[in-house]
RNA sequence: GGCGCUGUGGCCGAGUGGCUAGGCAGAGCUCUGCAAAAGCUCGUACAGCGGUUCGAAUCCGCUCAGCGCCUCCA
């Protein structure tokens, strides 16, 4: 029996609001697209949220056992700017204030972004498409879509006709709205003339005049409109129907109900299965946000060089710190949770490294009882993963673990009791856990690779050993003391052994 | 205005109709030359007011407070 069948996932699908059943298309597989950045600032805390949420999921399905084809695409053209500069061009405008070529900045941006993905263990999607790079798929999704009567041309540019499309279809089942709604609802924005309805959304845009990304269509000289992208590469790389779409919360409308219209109205399918939606990071209880002005980059954040930063906080403990909510809650931002979360990490941590260093299971009388009890917190801590992905409640488990690895490292005769295919079974799990699914590094690792300094620490344990038993305890603690407050915390074990832990 | 969400002990944050969340901080004890670490024990919580129920923090209603989306947004 495999891992996901012993522990089957269920999941929160925002499409019906329910906690259902995960019931993959094809047995084993697993199809997910996720929209991934557009590239044209660097990256913020709230974003790398997301991406870590959808990051833990993929993990999860393939410790399962799952093959898992993930999707996550670059958006590198074809959001539009909201307000004074309607109809350019988000990269565009970009471009021509930093004076660079478009792709220029593009490139740019993908790069710091991938730099960020890899500073927090963000594992690299299976295929990461971009936008310009399917503008054939695009192009001919507009036409399917033109023939099947949901879109229409005005002056080069190629609208979605919302009004046709939930006649036959209800826009809005994802967001809970409907048209009628919406119509009185809709704010009155200029340069949207040439709509027939203020509903529909653009599918191509002809370029103005010194517009800088532009390409040919049958329409005109232009660009692929906001939503179009995702709908023609998840269609592409993961077919029509497929498993499970992610993204922001705030992406559920227009974003994804765009999506959704355009699959039904060019495939005749809604593209996902199952629909998931990664909650908001805030900072005082409000949204992190470039225009709120309250979010920072992920160098910021090591760095400490912020205002809302107390001091710097490592890639690790971050990731510790959002793994303490559930992806779909709020997380709200602050020093003193990430100060929390720092210690609850390197605690972790300890009990992972403890496992090298504690004698053999088995070596006593079995206790059965006790072996299962040990058993049964590696398995709630999958069936909590299980669960909605609720790293949260896993966490939880995996902390109960931990306590019993310090149990046993002070009391061997407690370890000797539990069988070892018990042992084995919850220490392969648990670190699996930590490392695989959570993505949890062990940031000290890298001190103890750094020989010299090993090397170096090593002779002043000796040294400290020799003073303590010749209780020459004045020297010994200054030993201890001036160590610390270099970073360095030495600890004495039982038998008189000693170790040591870098901050 | 429309749609939706949240309100948990000092802090962060899970959670289910009755049974311990967990982390951080705090108190006591054990261990220890002293520390640290670790182990054990403890506090006491579910915004307010009603209702349903044998029983609700968990379901329903109202009130208050806050948030998200409706415009690019993870």
């Amino acid at each position: 029996m495999s891992l996901y069948e012993a522990f089957p996932v269920s999941l929160t699908n925002s499409l019906t609001k329910q906690k259902e059943k995960f019931e993959p298309l094809v047995p084993g597989h697993v199809g997910m697209y996720v929209c991934g950045p557009t590239v044209y600032s660097d990256v913020h805390l709230g974003n790398v949220r997301t991406f870590m949420s959808f990051d833990v999921i993929t993990r999860y399905f393939r410790y399962l056992g799952y093959k898992v084809r993930y999707v996550r695409n670059i958006t590198d053209v074809g959001h539009l700017v909201g307000d004074v500069d309607e109809g350019e061009d988000k990269i565009a405008k970009k471009a021509r204030l930093e004076a660079l070529e478009p792709m220029e900045v593009v490139q740019k941006y993908t790069n710091g972004f991938h730099d960020v993905m890899r500073l927090f263990n963000i594992v690299a999607p299976s295929i990461e498409p971009t936008a310009t790079g399917h503008l054939v798929e695009q192009i001919e999704f507009i036409r399917q879509l033109m023939d099947n009567g949901f879109a229409y041309e005005k002056a080069g540019s190629v609208y979605f006709n919302v009004r046709k499309y939930n006649e036959t279809h209800h826009y809005g089942e994802l967001s809970g709205r409907n048209v009628d709604e919406m119509l009185s609802n809709t704010r009155n924005l200029t340069g949207q003339d040439q709509k027939e309805d203020p509903l529909d959304f653009a599918l191509w845009k002809k370029a103005e005049d010194g517009h800088l990304m532009h390409w040919p269509s049958p329409w005109s000289e232009g660009f692929p409109g906001w939503h179009l992208e995702c709908s023609a590469m998840s269609t592409k790389y993961l077919g029509t129907t497929f498993d499970i779409h992610g993204g922001g919360m705030d992406l559920k409308f227009p974003h994804h109900e765009a999506e959704i219209a355009q699959n039904k109205g060019c495939n005749h399918e809604g593209g996902a299965q199952y629909w998931l939606h990664g909650n908001m990071l805030t900072v005082n209880g409000r949204k992190m946000a470039k225009s709120e002005g309250n979010g920072f980059t992920p160098e910021e954040l090591l760095t400490g060089n912020h205002k809302l930063l107390e001091r710097g906080y490592s890639a690790m403990t971050v990731r510790f710190f959002m793994l303490m909510s559930h992806y779909g809650s709020t997380l709200d931002f602050s020093n003193e949770a990430l100060q929390a979360a720092e210690k609850g990490y390197k605690r972790l941590t300890a009990g992972l490294m403890l496992l090298d260093k504690l004698p053999p299971a088995g070596t006593g009388t079995t206790d059965l009882k006790k072996s299962e009890a040990l058993k049964a917190l590696a398995d709630q801590a999958l069936t909590n993963m299980s669960d909605d992905f609720n790293t949260s409640k896993t966490l939880a488990s995996l902390f109960e673990i931990v306590g019993k690895i310090n149990t046993f490292y002070q009391n061997p005769s407690e370890i000797a009791q539990i069988d070892t295919d018990s042992w084995d079974y919850v220490t392969q799990h648990f670190s699996g856990i930590i490392k695989d699914v959570l993505g949890l590094t062990v940031e000290t690792e890298a001190t103890g690779n750094n020989q010299l300094l090993d090397g170096t620490l090593n002779v002043l344990i000796e040294l400290r050993k020799h003073a303590k038993f010749s209780q020459n305890y004045e020297l010994s603690d200054k030993i201890r003391d001036d160590l610390k407050a270099v970073g360095v915390q030495l600890k004495d074990e039982k038998g008189g052994g000693m170790s040591y832990n870098i901050d």
